[in-house]
This record gives structure tokens, sequence and C-alpha cells, in this order.
RNA sequence: GCGCCGUUAGCUCAGCUGGAUAGAGCGUCUGGCUACGGACCAGAAGGCCGGGGGUUCGAAUCCCUCACGGCGUACCA
């Protein structure tokens, strides 16, 4: 991994102390404690390429103005050899490097010799990590929130990759419990109702009212007929449940592969309960004493636990009573486990069974409020909470011409993935929903189509098959990407900017790992498509005379690179043509 | 009530661990190839960064407070 970023702001910084030591050493500067020299890029080219502000941060401890300690740094600093051409001081008293030749001949060459590897890094090698994201309920077909958590995760889990981790991706199946067994109960009461009429069957008020749960029972019907009428409930419960899943979960993989998301795992939730981990991780909580019995059912002692841990964290007592901390139920008094009990069990399963260093949920933000009792529960079993991380991602909210559409699946009005893949191309609405988890979106489907038009996912597409156009049309005169080329020909504005964009991708990368935010990624490549059409607008290629020529073509080649590869991490196509 | 997230240009959003004159896209207006793809480029207009305090050389960024919006506060998941 070559991080020219890094690298030139790394040498920055040492010829900045270096510097500083030798003022000290003269006598010119007084010693004195003075840490690492912070390092920042000027939002401004006219600034310099790099910048550091030793001299303000230091003027305090120095007690001298800022601008005749950066005047000192400059007369003890050594540039030969380095990344820089240059130094000045400027403003108040920033001291401002301009990059050479030398640096920008080491990006290209990075790009030359990383390929389809450029960018990716090695800062979570050895990392076992697991992004579990979807895990939609399997009662019915998949939302807008599941189109954006799809993306997120996906996104996530391909940047954690690109820094080296090994990643899973996990889709955790709800074929247990409650809902399961409202789907059932659903299902149930269409099929009656279709065989004996609407009126003869009362369907639960709590039921499922979509039109998909119709056609569930009809598709039963059609294949077995009304023999199931005369079966004991609990049978036809069973089977209808069963029916039903083996109807939905195919259809989310297939929705989910038509977005380009593929799992390494489909968890399913039913396991845990038939193989009793889950009560044996109940009893495990029972047996730390963190658990009471009330009124027939299992508590966790949820309120003291997390008590302890905000008092840990050095909170005040005053606010931690105001949270009105309450306990959970994990066995209800008809003997069943609550969700919650099989959740602390799950992730129980993904640390000490499978191993995982870090396990990051890609999780609504209707969630939240279940973040601290799971990381709390995992504590108390003897666990690192800490070690789960949520990502929270604000829902979206669906319109359709200004108006709120409900999302609940229970209305049956749902605009689902695959009525959104319809209607949008499957890079746009990825482009579209790789945005930060935490701001609120809007869609509106009624403004879809200027939408897709509008998406800058087609900007950045277009530099890509520009290039490749380009690619096409030289190679047609035989002119090929030259395997080295005199980069220092490029010294022009955009020429400039763009190679400096291309050293930033790894940043990007970096970046969306640690913030667990991959639109640094979409953000990037929209500046790199902006700086080259920029650079293709002032720079001619065809027809220049052929150092400079191969120089410009070399470049234009990095970039292409580069956009395939942040493209590629995003799961959008790269197009040739468009 | 308590808690989490948010509030930046007409709209959608950036702004990395506090840094120089707050940015981009869309929209509006004005320009630009007989030349490698005009799905492009250049320029203009448009801002008490929700309000008010505080911290310091320096605040959109950190702290406090208020307002507004979204969400949560289940023997649902």
């Amino acid at each position: 991994m070559i991080n020219m970023v890094q690298n030139a702001k790394d040498q920055a910084a040492a010829l900045a102390m270096a510097a500083y030591q030798a003022a000290v050493a003269d006598g010119t500067l007084p010693a004195a404690e003075v840490k690492t020299a912070p390092v920042e890029i000027p939002k401004d080219t006219a600034n310099g390429d790099f910048t550091t502000t030793f001299a303000l941060a230091a003027s305090k401890a120095l007690r001298q103005p800022p601008r005749s300690i950066a005047q000192a740094l400059l007369d003890h600093m050594d540039l030969a050899g380095s990344y820089f051409a240059s130094a000045e001081i400027a403003g108040p008293g920033f001291l401002n490097f301009r990059l050479g030749d030398g640096w920008y001949a080491g990006v290209c060459e990075a790009v030359e010799a990383e390929g389809a590897e450029y960018g990716t890094g090695d800062g979570l090698k050895g990392q076992k990590i697991m992004v579990e994201f979807v895990s939609a309920n399997p009662t019915g077909p998949m939302h807008m929130g599941n189109a954006r958590g799809g993306v997120l995760g996906d996104t996530l889990a391909s940047v954690l990759a690109a820094c080296g981790a090994d990643v899973t991706r996990e889709f955790y199946v709800n074929d247990a419990g409650h809902q399961i067994d409202k789907f059932a109960h659903s299902i149930d009461a269409r099929y009656r109702q279709l065989i004996q009429g609407e009126d003869a069957v009362a369907f639960p008020e709590d039921g499922y009212q979509g039109e998909d749960i119709r056609d569930l029972a009809k598709a039963y019907y059609e294949q077995n007929g009304d023999a199931l009428l005369s079966a004991p409930e609990e049978e036809r419960l069973e089977k209808l449940a069963q029916f039903g899943l083996s109807v939905n979960l195919p259809k989310m993989k297939s929705d989910l592969e038509r977005y380009k998301i593929r799992y390494d795992n489909w968890f399913y939730e039913s396991s845990l309960h038939e193989s009793g981990y889950v009560a044996e991780t109940v009893e495990l909580l029972a047996a730390r004493g963190w658990t009471y019995e009330k009124d027939g059912a299992l508590w966790l002692r949820t309120a003291d636990i997390l008590r302890d841990h905000y008092r840990r964290a050095g909170k005040k007592e005053a606010d931690i009573e105001k949270l009105d901390l309450k306990d959970d139920v994990l066995r209800r008094a008809n003997g069943f486990y609550t969700y919650f009990a099989a959740d602390i069990a799950y992730h129980r399963n993904k640390f000490a069974v499978r191993g995982f260093d870090r396990v990051i949920n890609v999780w609504g933000a209707d969630h939240h409020g279940h973040v601290a009792r799971l990381k709390g529960a995992l504590d108390a079993i003897g666990l690192d909470g800490d070690k789960l991380d949520i990502v929270l991602m604000q829902l979206v909210k669906l319109l359709r011409d200004g108006e709120v559409v409900r999302m609940s699946k229970r209305t049956g009005k749902a605009i689902s993935l695959s009525d959104l893949l319809d209607e949008v191309s499957v890079d746009a609405a990825r482009w579209y929903f790789n945005a930060k988890p935490e701001t609120q979106m809007e869609f509106d489907l009624g403004l879809a189509v200027r939408e897709d038009s509008e998406n800058p996912i087609y900007y950045v597409e277009y530099a890509h098959a520009r290039i490749c156009s380009l690619l096409r049309a030289l190679g047609e005169e035989g002119v090929s990407v030259p395997g080295r080329a005199d980069v220092s020909l490029l010294t022009g504005e955009t020429e400039r900017a763009l190679m400096k964009q291309i050293a930033q991708f790894c940043e990007a990368v970096r970046l969306a790992a640690r913030d667990y935010d991959p639109s640094y990624i979409n953000r990037y490549l929209q500046e790199l498509a902006g700086c080259f059409h920029r650079f293709y607008t002032a720079c001619r290629i065809r027809g220049e005379e052929a150092a400079v020529r191969d120089a410009r073509l070399k470049l234009a080649d990095d970039t292409r690179v580069v956009l395939r590869n942040g493209l590629k991490l995003i799961g959008v196509d790269a197009p040739e043509k468009m």
C-alpha cells in the first residue's frame, strides 16, 4: 500500500520537527515540550499543497509570536531530497509547503505498481470483522429502509475489506418468535377464508394486511388443496409458516442479488432455539446473578447492568436516575423466549463461537433504544460489548409527490425494494442510498425519474467512459498507454490537481473505514471525475508532441484505474461506453 | 418527561482530529469546441452555518442553553 498523501504529511511533520530541533540547538528558539507538528491540506492551493500549523500551536509554549517561530523553522529547514520544492510563511504563521516533481511521479508510480489494488491498505489486517445488515423480517417484502441499509452494509463491508480486514457479510433471519407467529396466523386466516368464505373467518386484528399474504395462502391452496383445514391448529400454523418462508426467503435473496448484494452467511434465529443455545445463554446470565423471576416471567437486570456501566463511564448519578432504566423480560410466563434473549444468544455466538474480533450491525435508527442493553447484556455474560458497533441509520422518509407514504408492512402499501429497482437503475439506487448514515433522507417516488437523471453517478461514469473512449481512439491509431512516462512534463494546474486527487484515494478509503461511512467514496469519486473533466477540457492528448501525449495519456489511464477501483468498492459499474 | 439523531445557498448535501475569503451538485442567469464523447467546461447571482451564551491566537466544528424536525422510551422485532 502506497499512500503518498500520508507520506507527504509525515515528511512535512518530520521536516518541521527537525527544523525546530536545529533552531533549539543554536538558540534561535527556546526548548519546550512540543508534540508532533500538525500537518493539514489547505483548502486553497494558493496556500500551498501541505501546511503545518506548528508555529501557531506552539506560540504559547515558546512565548514567541507565530510568525517569528515560522521564520526560525524556515531558516533551519532543509528541503533537499524531500517531496517538497519550496516552503513559505503565510498568514498568521502558517508554514506552507509546495510539492515537487518527485512526489507527483510517485503518485503515478503507485497506481502503476498497484493497479486494481491501488487504494487498498493493511490498517485492519488480521481483524476478523462481521457486518450484519438488512436482516429484514422474512414475513414480507423488503422496503426502502432495507434499500438504504443494504447499500450501507455491503459497501461498508467492502471498504473494511479494502483496509485488509477479513470480512463476513451476514443476514440474520428472524424465522422464529412472535412475528413469525403473526405471519402464520395471517396466512392461516387467508387460507381458511379462501375455502370457507371471507365472512366465515375473522382476520386477526394485528395480522399482516398485505396482499402478499393472500398470495401465499392462495399458492399453498393451489399446491396442496384444503386438506390442511382439518389438521390441528398447531400443525396448520407450522406448515403455513414454513411454506411462507420457503417462498419469501428465496425472493429476498434474489432481490438482494439483483441489488448486487451477496451474503457469506444466512444465519437462522430458529437454529439458536433448536440447539438450546438461547436457553443456555439465559442460564449463563442467571448463573451470574443477572436475572430474577416476577409474574411468572424471567427478567434480566438491565437497569443494574446499565447503571454500573454508566457509573464506570463517569456519568452523574442524577443523570442516570433520569434515564429511568428498566429491566427486560428474557422468558415470558408462557415459556417462550423473547427476541431480546435470542439476540443476546446470537451475539454471544458471533463472539464466543465464531471468534469475531469486531461485529458491526447496521440498524435502523428506530432500534437505537436496543443498543445499550444489548451491549450491556454482552458485558454481563463476560464478553466485551465494546467490540460490538452499531451503525444507526436514519430512516428513509418515503414521499410520493410530496406526500408521506407509510412504510409499514402491515398496511401492505409499502414500496418494496424490487418496486424501487423497477423504477430506478441498480447503480443509481446504490449511489443514491450510499449517504452518511445519520442524515435523514427523503425519497420522492414522483421524482424518482428526475432523481435518476440528476444523479451524480452519471457524472462519474461518464468520466470513466470518456477515458475508455479516448484509449480506444488512440489505440486505433496505434498509440497505446506507455509503461513509463515523464510526469514532470505535467505542470499544468488541472494536471497537478488531478494527480493530487488520485493520491487522495487511499485517504478516502481509510476515512470511510474509520468512520463507518462509505459515502466518502462517492464524494471522492465525484471530485475525481471533476478533476478529470477539467483536465480533459484544458489539455489535449491526441496530436500532442509524443512525450507530452504519453505523459497525459498515462495520467488519463491512471485516472481510469482509480475510477474503476472506487466504483467497484461501492458496487457500481464502470461502463466503457454509455 | 427522559434519551438518540438532525438543523449549513431556492433544493439535495459536503466541510477530515478546531485553522487562512464556509464548498459541491441540481435549479436560475451568461458564456465556451470546423480538434480526443457538450451526459463536458468557464463565469455570475445566491449564506447573521437554527437562536443565544461560553472556551481561545482562531469556532460551522468543542461546551452550556433554547427552538424546530425525525425516532425511541413493549412479556414487538
